[in-house]
DNA sequence: ATTGCCAATGTAATATTATAACATCACATG
DNA sequence: CATGTGATGTTATAATATTACATTGGCAAT
């Protein structure tokens, strides 16, 4: 097994979990968690970095050749609407600065993220953090700014690559 | 004259103050602020919201034929190469939820940025957080994460924005 | 002064990411 | 059945970014 987001752990288990909340979260709101956007949210789960909307289609493509048989297109626009209706719903965040998409970890609270970024292999984590928002709230009462979404995304080295780089 | 990053203020002073800094800063280390770069930091400044590479583009075409009359080509690398340059200085930041770049107010430390990004009118101030910093510090040390860049990107309504939005 | 080097820029082609606009399908409801 | 609506399919294209190679111009060493 991989290293996934910096420690071991039975990833399995999390898809599961994400997908079964999802579910809960989706029928307590009324919106339809649809097979494609369940496929894709399980592909995103499924990985264990941040995974790019191309990269997202040349799964479901693959798995809809093993799973249906029949060799369907799948343009862009399914995979990005499908990815705008997850991020929605707080299921997906979107890592800005690689272009892709990640699971998220409590998506009932969902309009703000912190993230670790391995720069060099780009796996990522996940972190809250009341600290951070508080000093965000602070600053933007001081500026008169509304806040809407929060992304906060640190680059670096994880623990495994910065071994790797020390070596 | 318009709202420059939620507050007026005298813009030209900000580009040249900006500029000299800059050179200043270059000498110091001994690396070339040429023309080109001078010319895509100044434009960068001069936009008092985050420029895309292509906009970037054109405006640095229209400047060589006011100045210059000919008609050059500028292609996409001429300006990522100096953008790239400049980001490395910490001249410029680089806004990934937009796609774009805004002149860095302090580029003596240049390896963090927080920004309030409007949603509306993408006006878009840097603002000096050192609670974050430390928080992300904090937590990277739990993590064994080796921090190397942060970018810390709030969306939401700016002051004048919102004014508009409840009217 | 010539040569060779190097950083910067120019050039052409292409890769990658994302969206616009319109068509269809399936299902619910009057 | 007609009609509306949300989801998906389809085609084309826009917007952003990079790769690979060519050219230039200064400058150092001979």
């Amino acid at each position: 097994m991989k290293t996934l987001a910096f420690a071991e752990h039975d990833h399995q288990h999390c898809i599961d979990h994400a997908l079964t909340r999802a579910r809960d979260i989706c029928q307590q709101r009324q919106v339809q968690l649809t097979p494609l956007r369940a496929s894709i949210l399980e592909l995103v789960w499924r990985s264990h970095k941040p995974l790019g909307a191309y990269a997202l289609m040349d799964l479901l493509r693959q798995r809809r050749r093993q799973q249906q048989g029949a060799n369907n297109p799948i343009a862009p626009p399914t995979v990005y609407r499908a990815l705008d209706f997850l991020q929605q719903q707080g299921l997906v965040h979107r890592v800005a600065s690689l272009n892709a998409f990640i699971g998220c970890d409590h998506p009932a609270r969902h309009h703000s993220s912190c993230f670790f970024i391995c720069s060099t292999c780009h796996d990522t984590e996940e972190f809250p953090s009341e600290d951070i928002s508080l000093a965000i709230d602070a600053q933007a009462q001081i500026k008169g700014f509304f806040v809407q979404q929060v992304a906060v995304e640190v680059l670096g080295l994880c623990p495994a690559c910065r071994g790797a780089s020390l070596a």
